[in-house]
DNA sequence: GTTATTTAATTTCGCAGACAAATGCAAGGT
DNA sequence: ACCTTGCATTTGTCTGCGAAATTAAATAAC
């Protein structure tokens, strides 16, 4: 085990789309950044495919997939239309992405902060009710590799990821295991771009030993505290919140 | 007025399926329910299309549809097999209904009951300090509502989902809204099958006004107290919860 | 005049067949 | 042992056609 880890990425930035993939991520990032708005007709399949260059039937796979999750509702006769904004699957890792991929809303960031400390507090909580010793040997390892290599470097934020992977495990809930990883990957993806040569927060290492020793302790309501003061440190290094009155603003879809 | 309402369903049980609507929903049961486990492979589209009696294009839409909710993979040359299910999209409206759709694992609606526990607790919290008139206003209506038609009749429980619904808008988080009513709407809908003809629980309506009179105080942690009380009493009248030892079985995907 | 029924128009939905592109694998060359 | 090349296989894309669904208008019935 003396060989360097080649590296790999496990969440690939952008992985290889096909055709039907490409138009569905352009119509979804022109659906969440408000270039269709809910109730907008879309062109015939016939008149879409044409100006887009692609055949009907690439479009119509493209479609599928808005529809899949819920941006969309197609209809003989009527047309594909957008859906009304309770209907988008806000959570799905593809929307989420698409949601943030060029001007993020920031409430609409703070808003996903605010859902992810939520939950990753409440996971501290069952974690420390639930984990066995594997799950401990592992988050112990983790902080060690935080430790040594330090979140500049890659195997640094490696390490973290780990960490709080671990700890997802340790809440034998696989639905909050998949809420909290999507939230994740979108999380960092986008305050990694947003915030690149910004000053690094204050060492993170002892908040995780904290939330670790209480998980250790089976003491769920400190592991709760401490992962919520954790989050909290990451969330300074984001941008200003401004939660104003602007916020009021198109409440009817 | 005092016509009567058409009793129209906000939540079809079962909206009208396209030919390829209904093959994504078979196959996705088949998924969820263990006949194809992941890392199997399908058959490919020119056997499964002829097999289903359908065209390849039909079925082609149908994986394109598993696929934007992450249950399989498709690449050239060595076809389209079910993904581990870290990668599922487990809150996917359409994963949650084809996953609680036949025998469900009653593991799994723990697992959901708890989420939703956890959520809907902070979004009362949530809601204490961000409500408006407007949402009180709403939610006293809804506990009327209820009151004067109990959950016994379809009004009643219509009452009962207004509430939570105003409860979801005074939070102002557009990623709890569209979680919780996603993950009500599959709870709700199978305890009504598997419950059917079951002792009421005791009056649900003291726990809601509960919930109001804290969310109106803006009394955060009440709410959130109040709250879980509230969703316990609904825990009650689900199946034996038995998370016992035969958990920790198939621990690898 | 109002209501029900039929007809027509439009749009998505589904089918069939062909070719292109990507990928894994094996054979062969260096 | 490693790299390249060719080949077979599977998904991906294109084209054209026709069916089904749904809306809206036209028509018939009362």
């Amino acid at each position: 085990m003396t060989k360097l880890m080649p590296l790999g990425r496990k969440h690939p930035i952008s992985k290889v789309l096909r055709l039907h993939g490409t138009i569905a991520r352009d119509l979804g990032t022109a659906i969440m950044s408000g270039v269709y708005q809910p109730g907008d007709l879309l062109t015939g399949e016939v008149a879409s495919s044409e100006r887009l260059a692609v055949s009907r039937t690439a479009y119509r796979e493209a479609v599928r997939i808005l529809a899949a999750k819920g941006l969309v509702e197609s209809k003989p006769k009527v047309g594909t239309k957008v859906s009304s904004k309770d209907k988008w699957h806000l959570l799905d890792p593809d929307v989420l992405a698409w949601a943030f991929e060029n001007e993020p809303d920031l409430d609409l960031l703070n808003s996903l902060f605010e859902l992810r400390n939520i939950v990753e507090s409440a996971a501290a909580a069952l974690a420390a009710t639930r984990r066995s010793e594997m799950h401990l040997k592992t988050m112990q390892r983790a902080i060690d590799g935080m430790a040594r290599f330090t979140l500049a470097t890659e195997a640094g934020r490696q390490a973290d990821q780990d960490f709080h992977t671990a700890l997802l495990q340790a809440t034998e809930n696989p639905f909050i295991m998949s809420l909290t990883t999507g939230v994740n990957a979108a999380v960092n993806t986008t305050t990694m771009f947003k915030q690149r040569n910004r000053p690094l927060p204050r060492d993170p290492v002892p908040d995780h030993v904290r939330v670790f020793e209480a998980i250790a302790d089976k003491n769920a309501v400190g592991a709760q505290k401490a992962m919520t003061e954790l989050i909290q440190l990451a969330r300074l290094d984001t941008p200003t919140p401004k939660r104003s009155a602007a916020r009021r603003t198109r409440r009817k879809t």
